[in-house]
DNA sequence: TATGAATGAGCGTTCATTCAT
DNA sequence: CATGAATGAACGCTCATTCAT
């Protein structure tokens, strides 16, 4: 599986303490992103906030937007990792499915200042860099790809094929919306609420008469 | 029903060349706005595309915000237009929520450009103008609503009524996600897959027994 | 005596209506360059206080700082005419002069805003106009004079010709002054204390000795 | 003797760079502004003038203003400097008043357009800035006030207390008006001349009979 | 006479980026 | 490697003035 990272260049040369120096920049500036904005922060802020001058930022980026690159990677490498991190073993494919998106949705709760803010200023990314983070976002989509295909291998789904990559998109995209329209799911909904009807309405379908349970009630 | 719209104060008193001339500066902007983003835009540029000098553009706008401001306005104010216009009289309340939501979907993608805009940039608004949008967002999610509502009445749909938000908020973002991950779904599907589909996920659930019908097939 | 007044020219032809309008623009302006300062103050807002619009404003004068001047020449105009108003009479010139200073310090005071405006803002005006704001200085400097002169002529006061337009400037500036430091004096002074030190000051010296009086002991 | 500085914030560190490059603004807005005024000199005016680019004027400084309180503190800084340093030693109190003045007066023709411009553009000061200019100018003030209380204590000056204030201003005031008022007292006196006949009219009063000296005579 | 919409030069200020030390 | 002073293009916005109606 190739995922080519975007490599940004750096003037300098150990690459322990490039990752080191673009860690700290990265906590800053998701910080002050959230806060203000990328457009509205400045990048000498972003510098006094990781710890150095404007001058070594600059030997560790080549751009602002080379910063907004990183936060958004590093957003979308947590929110893989943890999703990642909750799948191993589960049995069947439909119990994997549901444990997956109460995992995920869970995780977009508890990052959600973050996800919001990856959602509201990816379109600021530069036409280059782009693509990269197009590329991450399918990729954990594809995890839930997988999972359904799994689940569709040991009779515990119940979808057509052609309908895995839309289910998937579903998927993530009611995980995000849990972020992006807090300001009215919240006045209404619990996570949890939220998290176990959503689960219902996308299994309702796909999931073999066999493996249905009764839906949790709160 | 009050719609309390912000009202941006103008220099100018004729009531009817301030409708004029904002439609001007609405259409230039959403032009501008969509290949250039609203941050890299200048009021300059938006003055001459208006056709207009810097100085009358400022007499019908107090700040540059103000110009996104009545931009997400008509956006929102064109789709809500275009979804009453396919609402009145359809018989039973399934039926008519299955061709709002197809009407729905073609005009997310008849105004995919626009849409998008609107979901990009309403960060940028003013903290002061926010709740206008997004107080005009839940009344069009209301139209979903009440549409569900009229199905439980009539009994074409089965839903409890604390499901009834959730289902409509999952029907607008379904909708502006066609626009949103355009980039992903495009790929995979065509604008009636996606509706037909999305369709049958939302209502296998609710549809009663008896309204249900055979899925078209693509 | 020649006052050759700086003839603003007019659109208009009626000479009592520029009087009339010239007076709306004057009570305004006065009000607004008071509270905010010639340059802070826009000719649009001239315009709305005056009455009328702005196109209007620029039918009876030609520039924002012809408002200046018309504003001074009637601060100018009313310190001039509530000086010469009580002076006629009065017997002998040192005790002309007495009631003069008071008069005028009393007049400084009570158009203390005007007058601060006048001397703050005379710069303001266009070189072509500034000769004639100190003509006017100079005239209301001269009434002083004269006074003096009829006190030399009398025999109540004991001054060197040489003297006598430096102490009328002497004056005119320590009536002035109680407006320019007043932040000053009014934390230390009333306005009777400081108009009785300052003719004795001035007195001292030339009054004769037959026309000594006692200082006032407040 | 607490005299709190107005502390104009910097980007720049370096404490000797900043008071280097403060000279270099200072210098070249006095001239500025004496030939066109605070209002009609531009930043980029100023920051040329200074020998610098405009991004580096906004280096040490934090608005157009700032430029004026520098410029206002320069020129009475350097009034007191002058002022406090023909004083130190001389032997009677009334003495030390008479060359007081004399100096004073004397950098008040040498500085005249410097004193003039503060004269004029103090009140374009902000509100803030203000107070720290009233509080230098009392502070000078101020000086007067001490030798003349020398002079009351060593009793070669006979004035009541209540006066000291007064005629501390009254000479201040003398002062300056031969910047504000040189359009008219040129015309008739020579610096010394205003002098010899401001002083002789300040002393006449307060001299005690003992230290009275024959005026001199021009 | 009176109006007020239109104009656009010009302003104060910002901030991403560079580079000499 | 790190620093931070210097740069200047670019921006949002203002407002005195004009002129067609």
């Amino acid at each position: 599986m190739d995922r080519p990272k975007l490599k940004i260049p750096s003037m300098v040369k150990d690459p322990v303490l490039i990752e080191k120096r673009r860690r700290q920049i990265v906590d800053a500036a998701v910080e002050l992103f959230i806060h203000k904005g990328f457009h509205r922060t400045t990048t000498r802020e972003i510098a006094k906030a990781s710890g150095f001058s404007i001058g070594t930022l600059y030997e560790y980026i080549e751009s602002k937007e080379d910063v907004l690159y990183l936060v958004v990677e590093a957003i979308h490498g947590e929110v893989e990792r943890r999703l990642r991190e909750a799948l191993c073993d589960s049995k069947s494919g439909i119990e994997m499915l549901k444990e997956a998106i109460r995992h995920f949705f869970k995780v977009m709760d508890e990052m959600q200042d973050s996800v919001l803010l990856m959602y509201q200023e990816t379109k600021s990314l530069p036409p280059t860099h782009l693509p990269y983070v197009l590329r991450k976002e399918e990729e954990i989509t594809g995890i839930f790809e997988e999972i359904l295909r799994r689940g569709i291998a040991d009779g515990t789904i119940r979808l057509d094929e052609s309908q895995v990559k839309l289910m998937a998109h579903n998927i993530m995209v009611m995980g995000e919306m849990w972020t992006f329209r807090r300001w009215a799911l919240r006045k209404h909904y619990t996570l949890e609420q939220y998290t176990e009807r959503q689960i219902a309405l996308l299994l309702n379908e796909m999931a073999s008469e066999s493996s249905k349970e009764p839906i949790r009630k709160e």
